[in-house]
RNA sequence: UGGGGUGUAGCCAAGCGGUAAGGCAACGGGUUUUGGUCCCGUCAUUCGAGGGUUCGAAUCCUUCCGCCCCAGCCA
C-alpha cells in the first residue's frame, strides 16, 4: 500500500503522544452506525483512522455503533464490512459492536447512580425539552432530579426489566442544567426502546445513547485517539465528564476534524436514502452516487479513492472539495492500469473505397503506452468501419483537426485516409457514409515520406464489431451546493441534474472488449475510462463511463461557444 | 443576543516571529500514432478587516466582521 506522506494536525498530535511516552501504541477506531451505506465522506474517516494506525504501527478497530435498534439492519453491517475491505483496510481480530458492551454499560449506569451522578427522570419527552431551556436561557432542574439513591436504583432496574412504556422514564446524567453547553444539561444516557436489535434481539429494552456509549466503548477498547467530526466538539466535555465519573482505566482523547463535502453532490445518509427511495437513482450503488458502492460500480479503484483522501488533507475548517479532484484521482490511477481499446459511441460509417471488399487484416495495437508489460493485441480492419460522428465535420472551423472533406487523417494503428465524398440521406440531409481512400504505404500509421496528419481517429471494423450499451454519467446536481437554498425552503431535489445519465444503446466495440468481465476497467481511446457493469449480458456488454479523458477540443469548443 | 469552532488563490491545504510549500482547476509552450499521458512555464507584494507590539507579524496582543455547529429519549 502507498505510504501517505501528507501530515496533518491529528498525526502531529499522535506523533507527539508517542514520542513523549504518553502512549506506546496508537489505537483508533472507525465507528459506523449500521443504518446506511458508506460514502466517500466515510472513506476520509476510514483512511484517516486506519492510515494512522498503519503508519504508526498501531491498530484500528471496526466498531459498529449499534445503539439504536430501530434504525439498524444487518444488511448495512454486511455492506459496511465489504466496503471497508474493498477500500483496502483490515481490522484483523478487532471487530466490535457497541452492543457487545450493553451489560457493562448497564453496570456503569448503576455505578453512576450510586455515585449520585445519574437519576431516573420521569418527565415526558416534551417536558424534558421544555426544562432544557434554550440557547440563551438556562434550563430548570427536573422535579425528579433529587430522587433517592434507592429509588433511582429500583426504577432503573425496573426500566431494564421492561416494566415501563417507552418515553415514560429515562436515565439522565446529573451535571448542570444551567451550563451554557446544552449537552451538559443533564443529558439522557439510557432510554426505553422496545425493538428487535439486530444482534441482541429483544433481550434489552433499554439502550444507551451515543454520548454515553461512545466514550465508554472507546475506553473499553483502550482507544488512544478517538477521531470524529466537528459537530461533536460540543460533546467532548460530556465525553470527558462520563469517563471522569467512572472507575475506568483508559481515557481516550477525542479529536475532531472536518467532514468531507464534495460539490455537485450530497453526502448525508438521509438525503442519499431519499435519492434511492424516491427513484432519482436506481439504487445505493447507482454509479452517480457518492457511495463507495456507487463509486466502485462507476469504476473508481480503491487506490484512487485512497489517493483522493490523501490529497484533500485533514483539517478543521469547513470545506467543499471540487469534484475535479476526485476525477483527477480516477484518471491518474487508471492511466497507469487500464488497457486501451477502441470503441465508437456515436457511430457513422466510413468506407474505404480503394480497399478490397473481401479483404481484412489484423493490425497490431498497443495495450497501454504507459506500461509496456501489458503487451499488444490484434485488431481487425476492413473496408467498412465505424468512426465517431464527432470526428467528422463538413465545414470545419479552423481549430478542428479531424476528418473533413479533402483532409487526410490517421486511423489509429491502421492507415492514413483522405475524405473524398460524403453520402447523405436524400430526405433528411443526415450524413450516411463518409467515403475515403487510403494510402497502403502508411500501414500501421506511419508515413514513409514522413508526412504528418493533425489527427488520429479511433475506429471499429463494421464486420467485426460487437454491440454494446454505454452509460454516460454527469454530475447528479446542477448546483455546486444543492442544499444551499434549504433555509429558503427549496428542497435539494429541485436541483437534480436531469441529464446525469445518458444511455447509448448501439455502440460498437472492438472484439477484444467482449472478453472483459463485470468490474474490469479499460480505456476507450480518446474517450475516457470505462468499467464493465454487472448488468452486462454475454451478447450485450454494458459499460459505465468512469471519467472522460481531459479534452482539449472540448475546452476550445466551450471557449468559442 | 449563550456556548463551541473556523476564516491563507476559483477549490483543498502547508505554515507555529525571519519575509507565503504543495495539489486540483485555469492559462501558455514543448513532446506525442489518444486534442490523452509526460515535460516546462504562468497563476497570493499578501494571509477576513482595522489597530497595536516588534528591527521584522499569516504567525503575538486587541477590536470588529463573516461562515459553520449545538435546544433528539439520532449518531
Amino acid at each position: 500500500m502507498e505510504i501517505s506522506t501528507q501530515s496533518n494536525f491529528i498525526r502531529d498530535i499522535i506523533e507527539k503522544d508517542l514520542s513523549s511516552g504518553k502512549h506506546d501504541q496508537v489505537v483508533t477506531r472507525f465507528p459506523p452506525e449500521p443504518n446506511g451505506y458508506l460514502h466517500i465522506g466515510h472513506a476520509k474517516s476510514i483512511c484517516l483512522n486506519f492510515g494512522v494506525a498503519r503508519d504508526f504501527g498501531g491498530r484500528c478497530h471496526l466498531r459498529f455503533d449499534d445503539t439504536n435498534p430501530r434504525k439498524e439492519d444487518p444488511e448495512y453491517v454486511r455492506s459496511i464490512m465489504n466496503d471497508v475491505r474493498w477500500l483496502g483496510f483490515d481490522w484483523g481480530e478487532h471487530l466490535y459492536h457497541a452492543s457487545d458492551y450493553f451489560d457493562q454499560l448497564y453496570e456503569y449506569g448503576l455505578e453512576l447512580i450510586k455515585r449520585g451522578k445519574a437519576y431516573v427522570c420521569s418527565l415526558s419527552p416534551q417536558e424534558i425539552r421544555q426544562y432544557r431551556g434554550t440557547l440563551t436561557e438556562p434550563g430548570k432542574n427536573s422535579p425528579f432530579r433529587d430522587r433517592s439513591l434507592d429509588e433511582n436504583l429500583k426504577l432503573f432496574q425496573a426500566m431494564k426489566k421492561g416494566q415501563f412504556d417507552e418515553g415514560t422514564h429515562v436515565l439522565r446524567a446529573k451535571i448542570d442544567m444551567s451550563s451554557p453547553n446544552i449537552n451538559l444539561r443533564d443529558p439522557v444516557i439510557f432510554r426505553i426502546v422496545n425493538a428487535d436489535h439486530h444482534r441482541t434481539g429483544y433481550s434489552w429494552c433499554i439502550y444507551p445513547t451515543y454520548d454515553y456509549a461512545h466514550c465508554l466503548s472507546d475506553s473499553i477498547e483502550e482507544i488512544t485517539h478517538s477521531l470524529c467530526s466537528l459537530e461533536f466538539q460540543d460533546h467532548r466535555p460530556l465525553y470527558d465528564w462520563i469517563l471522569d465519573q467512572l472507575p475506568v482505566s483508559c481515557h481516550p482523547r477525542q479529536i475532531e476534524f472536518a467532514r468531507l463535502n464534495l460539490n455537485y453532490t450530497v453526502m448525508s445518509k438521509r438525503k442519499l436514502a431519499r435519492l434511492v427511495s424516491e427513484g432519482h437513482v436506481r439504487s445505493w450503488d447507482d454509479p452517480r452516487m457518492p457511495t463507495l458502492s456507487g463509486l466502485r460500480r462507476r469504476g473508481y479503484t480503491p487506490e484512487s479513492i485512497r489517493r483522493f483522501c490523501d490529497l484533500i488533507g485533514v483539517a478543521k475548517s469547513d470545506n467543499i472539495v471540487d469534484m475535479s479532484m476526485l476525477e483527477y484521482c480516477a484518471r491518474e490511477d487508471l492511466n497507469k492500469k487500464a488497457p486501451r481499446f477502441m470503441a465508437v459511441l456515436n457511430p457513422v460509417k466510413l468506407i474505404i473505397t480503394n480497399y478490397p471488399e473481401d479483404m481484412d487484416e489484423e493490425l497490431e495495437a498497443i495495450n497501454n503506452p504507459e506500461d509496456e508489460s501489458m503487451g499488444t493485441r490484434k485488431v481487425p480492419f476492413s473496408r467498412e468501419l465505424y468512426i465517431e460522428f464527432d470526428d467528422f465535420m463538413e465545414n470545419p472551423p479552423k481549430k478542428f483537426f479531424r476528418l473533413a472533406p479533402g483532409r487526410e487523417v490517421r486511423l489509429r494503428y491502421a492507415y492514413f485516409v483522405t475524405c473524398e465524398k460524403v453520402v447523405k440521406d436524400q430526405a433528411t440531409g443526415d450524413i450516411r457514409e463518409i467515403h475515403c481512400n487510403y494510402d497502403p504505404a502508411t500501414k500501421g500509421g506511419d508515413a514513409p515520406d514522413n508526412r504528418r496528419v493533425k489527427a488520429t481517429l479511433h475506429w471499429v471494423s463494421a464486420r467485426h464489431a460487437g454491440k454494446a450499451e454505454v452509460r454516460l454519467y454527469d454530475r447528479l446536481f446542477s448546483r455546486a451546493n444543492p442544499t444551499e437554498d434549504e433555509k429558503k425552503g427549496i428542497d435539494f431535489l429541485e436541483y437534480i441534474n436531469p441529464d446525469s445519465l445518458k444511455v447509448l444503446d448501439s455502440c460498437f466495440i472492438e472484439p477484444g472488449l467482449a472478453d472483459l468481465c463485470p468490474g474490469d476497467h479499460c480505456q476507450f481511446e480518446r474517450l475516457g475510462y470505462f468499467c464493465v457493469d454487472p448488468d452486462s449480458q454475454p451478447d450485450k456488454p454494458v459499460f459505465n463511463r468512469t471519467a472522460t479523458l481531459r479534452d482539449a477540443w472540448a475546452r476550445i469548443q466551450k471557449k468559442t461557444g
